[in-house]
Formats: structure tokens, sequence, C-alpha cells
DNA sequence: TGGCTTTGTCAACGCCTGTTGACAAGCGTT
DNA sequence: AACGCTTGTCAACAGGCGTTGACAAAGCCA
């Protein structure tokens, strides 16, 4: 705030934009992002969006990159993964949204554009990254499932409320499950 | 096609639209559907949509009132569910769409708007059936889980390009566990 | 200082959207 | 036949979108 007129700075300016696009990007959907939204966030004309840019196709492309290939997720002892990402997701739900990349997927669902997109960036970035941090036999098929019971919890979550709105004895219960479930994916 | 001039008649036309937007709805996001779009299909002019369903909003919840709640998933023999659905999602997806109220939900999470709707009529048309038929000890996680892990098999089959892309062997070892994973969760 | 490139703003464009009110045609009733 | 209600079409509106080209101002170099 009150950040006075911005510096002449090209360069920050645009990594500026991209980085509030990426939030906006992971907080809704392709179409419900506008320019002027990001714009106004960075406190921009939404002209210099396009002409840093090209286009929102390409801003959008730019936003997904900037995201890296999910690394966050593969931090920390494979041992310890089941009740590392359970507790996260059942408890600190803003902390595993850290995974921005996976939040931008999960907008982009539905809309026909966006998905296109996501598609070609997704398996590059992502479940590549992934499929080869788990290892082992059927790598392609664990890292599968982890990546979409991961992007399950997080749409049951959303469409639940924005909470799963549990009691704390069915949030533990509902965690260790999930803890077997995981670790039994990374196991093999 | 070539139907001719549509005979008057309010009541088949109501229906047509609803049918032909819970088929748009389920296919592309909120945003993504025009309401010309649907008219185009009934053979209709937008306008009328707007009268008989006040506006794209109400109709849109009408579309996902008309779904149903869900009960294919939950016909069949309990003893049977892991089996059958994992089959159905692995080998045959365009089936597995038939739960267009799931199809629907799945589209609108990211929309602020659209999700917003969801949220209310979700819980009590899906998840609350669900863990009534699931039963048994915390039925509430149970469902959760299921429905979450449901949705995420769209969501990683979406993103990967329409398909899973995997081979013959890898496909079965991941209905096998599939089929592991949603029995137990079926079977408490 | 004078010119030139860079950085950013502004107003406007064309397009598409959901929605509205006026109008045409069908159909039953009196 | 003449009325009136229903069913549907048409044209238009206001608002939002992404994008564009002209313009202002800042900084750099000679």
């Amino acid at each position: 705030m009150c950040t006075g007129p911005r510096p002449r700075n090209a360069a920050a300016t645009r990594t500026a934009i991209l980085d509030a696009a990426r939030e906006r990007f992971a907080a809704d959907s392709y179409d419900d992002v506008g320019m002027r939204d990001i714009a106004r966030d960075v406190g921009v004309d939404a002209a210099l969006i396009s002409r840093y840019f090209g286009s929102k196709d390409e801003l959008f492309l730019a936003a997904l990159d900037s995201c890296g290939d999910g690394s966050q997720l593969m931090q920390g002892d494979k041992a310890d993964f089941g009740r590392r990402v359970s507790h996260e997701i059942v408890y600190e739900p803003k902390k595993a949204e850290k995974l921005k990349a996976m939040s931008i997927m999960l907008r982009s669902v539905g809309s026909a554009r966006a998905a296109e997109m996501v598609q070609n960036t997704c398996a590059a970035r992502f479940f590549g990254p992934l499929e080869e941090w788990i290892g082992g036999e059927n790598a392609v098929v664990r890292a599968r499932l982890l990546a979409g019971f991961l992007m399950g919890m997080s749409v049951s979550r959303e469409l639940g409320g924005g909470q799963f709105s549990l009691t704390p004895d069915e949030a533990e219960e509902m965690r260790q499950r999930l803890e077997v479930i995981l670790q039994n994916l990374i196991e093999g």
C-alpha cells in the first residue's frame, strides 16, 4: 500500500504482474480473472499487461510456468510423506494451497481454453517430476493416483463450503485415513 | 435436425431447455456456457430461456437439481462397488460421466459464482445420500473421501488430455489399485 | 540542452454477454 | 368472427471483456 508512484522499472513491473497473475489464476477460474483485476493489484494500467505479455493466454501460460514444478510437495522424508501431507490437507489448507500450480490447474478444469493450455504444461511440469520422485514400480500409475487424489481433496473441500466442516474427531479420522492411502501410494 | 417448426408446447420446450442446459453445464464451465448456446441446441431463441427460468443462475440451479441424487453410483451390490466403479473410471470414462451432477460440480470449481451455487445443493443432493448409503462408522468421512477421490480421478483424466494415456498393463494396475482403495472406503 | 528510447497512461474500439420490451403468430373460448 | 391468453421471435440495450494506437513523461546519451 501507499507505494507512491511506481518507479520506472520494467523488469520489476513485469515480475510484479506475473506474481499478481499467478495469485489471481490460483484463486479464480481463467474466465473470472480479468486483465483489469490483475492490473489493479499491481497498480498499473491493463494495457501494459497486453504489451508485456502479448495476450491473456500468454500471460496465463507464463504464470503457470512461473509456479515451479511442485517440488514443495516432494521436500522432506518420503517415510513421512503421508503424515505430512495429510496434516496439511486437513488442518492447514492454506498452506497446502502453496502448490500454486495445482490450484491453477484445478481452477482451469472446465474452462475449455484454459484446460487446453494446462494440458501441455501439466505433464512435463507436474506429473513428470512427481513420477520421478516417487520412483519404483508403476510409478506412472501411482503418481497419477496421487495427483488425482490431492486435487480431489481440494475439490471436495471447496465444494464443501471452503471447509471440510467436520468435528475434530472426524477431522482426525480423515487425516489418518488420508495418511494411510497416501503413504501406500508412495511406498509402492 | 430438420424438426420443422417447433410445436407450441410450453412444457415440452421447458424440459428440452433443461435437458440441453444440463448437458452443456456438464460439459463446460458456467462461464463458457452461453444462453445462446443452449437456445441453439433446443432450436429456440435465447430470450425464451430468460422468460422461462428467470435468469442464467436460476437455470443453472434448475439444471443441477434435475440431475437426481447420484443414485446411479449407489446402484448394485456394495461388495462389488470397488470393481464396478474402478472399471468405469478407467475403461469407460464416458459411462462414468453419466453422473451429470458430479460433472457439473466439477466444471464449477473455480468459477466463483457457480461454486457458490453448487455448495448449497451439493451437500443435500450428493454428499448426503452417499453418506447414508455408505453407512457404518465414520460414514461422513468415508463419503467425503470417496467423493473427493472420484472427482480427483475426473480431474486427473481431464488434465491428462482427456485420456489417462497409459499402457494396457498400467491401466489395469491403476484399476486394481483403485478397486482396493474404493472398496476399503466402502467397507469401513 | 536537445533528441531518442523506454515505461506507462488514457480513451476508444469491436465483440460478446445476459436480459428486456415490443411485436407476431397460434389456439381455445365465447 | 372477435377476443384474449399463451408461445415464441426479433431487435436492442447496458455492461463487461481483451486489445489497440495515440499520447505523456521519465531517464539516458551526445
